[in-house]
DNA sequence: GACAAAACTGGAAGCGCTTCCATTTTGTCC
DNA sequence: GGACAAAATGGAAGCGCTTCCAGTTTTGTC
């Protein structure tokens, strides 16, 4: 492989010039332009990425840390940002932590000793403590789907509490009046804010939250289908489910089935996240979307102009959830 | 941050020493090991991962290609690999070709030109040539999902011939014997060989294939609501849709019930991959297990094994997909 | 206790590039 | 044509580590 010192050589200039016209430096005349990028092609040079990174101490790379890296939710996310990263000549590095607050915590060691110029993060199980801390470090941190106030222009999140007011506002407004909510786990932010929306949406319409029908799960599969035997189980009447994630939803509309149940006819059914596979679900399942994509690269956008000084380009830190209309609710008759 | 300088400095040793306890070499002292190691504890030491990679060619990063990184199936193959690097202390660099030729060519460049140590690659768009003529190149490559003979060690395949074999054996097992077929692009090795099977099955059954019967889709979830439509205007009766992958066969279900029909009482459904959401589908869906999983992993540990010479491990390149019944066929009493 | 072999340690040269500083060249204006 | 500033170039010192080589110490053997 040819190194920097031989294309000096062939030009017949200083190695500082090769480095010049290999960062696009300005005072760089023409002619030993020319000269340089010939004897490159002449001898089909590439830079070597590992010197260039210590030299400049930029590594060029962005670690990405998540809880898995598997699912319908980090698949988009991470394809976002590679999209964006790469068009720069940036790449991803990226890590799960399993949603373990040690091996979150490992992960982070881990991208920061490889050097990564910046760290995307998406888990759940490191306490907004750590993460303020983590960002006075000299490696800068951005944060997804979360906010921590006292970092928020590093957090981009969407308004969780407004998402989980529209849902059940929507639903409310379909004739709906007893409604079953199935939650994620409450330690976690985001789940927390979508039952504050509900309740929100609730009261407004003078309804009131029934504590019989509501059941925390965990935003798996698995917890929709128990939260919805769990809610039979109670005899309570209801006409609709609220579902704080689309993993939950299909889980309880495989549960209502387990029942009898038609959906929407005898149980309508709402979700939350927008996933990929919500409308291979039948019903196509109605829920909120969830920007992950735009959120994904406005970060990866973030990162370039705060740490690379791209031109400036506009950050939004919040988003706005919307409802999409599909199949799985129904008007009520009753 | 405190380089190793600082160290042999508080140690009161010699850099050659120290990078000797940092990697682990014989032939250190006890003592001397002892030594360093309080010092970099002292000095909260983190090695510089750059500068190691510059002094010692080797830059422990392993470059994944992939098509696209959203979509059900490569999240859970990134996500068996980078288990498996990490706990060998690599990570895992991630790009996406997009199925484009060009694209996919610049990922691999892009790749190289990172000084990954070695490049898994899960793409469709690169011819068999191009493949091998890269595998001559000084950076190693892995070939996940795809039998290239000429590099036939380095691919991780399974076998599906037999696996649309094993499918198409099943559904005329139930008594089927009008099948319907809808295929991926058949200029893809994968989509091809299931096909084989498919006819094989066929075939030892004496049942013919029906060339009006057969659709060719894109793997895509649309492609199979199409099918469906373009299978049910030539008005040949079929009691059973043999789908190409699980993409697919979500949307033929869609596409059979805007014709009314129910799974599988009016047409059983079969699948191929065993993608996560298999069973969030309504009737779960029947399907052959891809262990795309196993195979990720063995492609990391086949580069652990040749690329960083870890200790023997065994390395198996064909995989056999398994068929998982679930609730899409029924059986055919006609 | 002598001697060879093995184990250990330190010195120093690089890995391929960036960047600061000093020097040379070019251009502009009167 | 000369003075001066600005632009272009080259030299050289690192960036933080690995690794080869040679020298020194320890160990084992008879």
């Amino acid at each position: 492989m040819a190194t920097i010192y031989e294309v000096s050589a062939l030009a017949g200039v200083s190695l500082s010039s090769v480095s010049r016209v290999l960062n696009d430096h300005e005072h760089v005349s023409e002619k030993t332009k020319q000269k340089v990028m010939a004897a490159m092609n002449e001898l089909g040079y590439r830079p070597n990425s590992v010197a260039r990174s210590l030299a400049s101490n930029r590594s060029n790379s962005i670690g990405v840390l998540v809880s898995e890296l598997h699912g319908p939710f980090y698949g988009e996310m991470l394809s976002s940002i590679e999209m964006e990263l790469r068009k720069a000549g940036k790449h991803a590095v990226v890590t799960a932590g399993h949603s373990v607050e040690q091996s979150e915590k490992d992960g982070i060691n881990f991208l920061i000793d490889r050097n990564c110029d910046a760290i995307i993060i998406l888990i759940d199980s490191l306490s907004d403590e750590f993460l303020i801390e983590l960002s006075k470090g000299s490696t800068p941190v951005v944060i997804l789907n979360r906010l921590i106030p006292e970092i928020k222009d590093k957090c981009f999140y969407i308004d969780n509490e407004l998402g989980g007011y529209l849902a059940t506002k929507y639903i409310i407004e379909q004739g709906h009046k007893d409604l079953a909510y199935i939650s994620g786990p409450l330690f976690k932010q985001d789940a927390n804010e979508r039952l504050n929306g509900h309740k929100r949406a609730l009261n407004e319409a003078n309804l009131k939250f029934d504590e019989e029908l509501f059941y925390q799960g965990d935003f798996l599969t698995t917890s929709g289908r128990v939260g919805i035997d769990h809610l039979l189980k109670t005899n309570k009447p209801f006409t609709a489910a609220v579902c704080a994630n689309d993993e939950m939803a299909s889980g309880a509309m495989k549960g209502l089935r387990d029942h009898k149940m038609l959906i929407p006819q005898d149980c309508s059914v709402i979700g939350f996240d927008n996933v990929y596979f919500a409308n291979y679900l039948h019903p196509e399942l109605t829920t909120m979307n969830y920007p992950i994509n735009e959120m994904a690269k406005m970060s990866a956008q973030w990162i370039l102009k705060n740490v690379y000084k791209h031109t400036e380009v506009f950050v939004n830190n919040k988003f706005t959830p919307e409802l999409i209309v599909r199949e799985s609710i129904t008007k009520n008759k009753t």
